[in-house]
DNA sequence: GCCAACGTTGGC
DNA sequence: GCCAACGTTGGC
């Protein structure tokens, strides 16, 4: 999950323990959440527009997904007209701070790492909630920890 | 601040 | 259903 860190980073996800992650207005990132996210599935916490981006620490859904209700306060800068409580049409999660990493795992790392090039994060970039396949997540951890140089 | 890569919108 | 115009993301 990506997030700018000025507008909320790792650090604030630890200070505040949980969070809701609302503002996702893109179906694929929508569904995911959706469809595929379950409570005690682990995050990746990715900083993104940082300098430098990267993977910053792990987090944990400890909330599967429920209608997003930033979306129908017309007041709010996340206000869809589309949507409703009767109808919602965006999700959000509930996550947890689970580890902040000694070392960020920078984009620069992750494009150097011949193990990484399949990830969604060098393929499809701008999607804001992405898939990660179970061997990247270790393998990112373990740099993260500096378990890995 | 630029701009490439996408995603969305809306006229037709 | 196509596609041009527009908006957003996010690395650089």
């Amino acid at each position: 999950m990506k997030s700018e860190p000025f507008v909320y980073s790792i650090d604030d996800l630890e200070e505040d323990g949980t969070t809701y992650w609302d503002g996702v207005r893109n179906y694929q990132a929508r569904n995911l959440m959706r469809d595929r996210m379950k409570v005690g599935d682990h995050v990746l916490y990715y900083h993104s527009n940082a300098k430098p981006p990267g993977v910053a620490g792990l987090a944990r859904v400890v909330k599967a997904a429920y209608p997003d209700h930033t979306s129908w306060d017309a007041n709010g800068k996340y206000f869809d007209p589309k949507s409703s409580p009767e109808s919602p049409r965006w999700f959000m999660v509930d996550i947890a701070f689970e580890e902040k990493f000694q070392q960020m795992v920078t984009l620069d790392r992750i494009k150097a790492e011949p193990a990484l090039q399949e990830m969604v994060l060098l393929k499809r970039s701008r999607l804001s909630v992405q898939p990660v396949e179970a061997k990247e997540f270790s393998l990112i951890a373990k740099i993260g920890r500096g378990q890995i140089p």
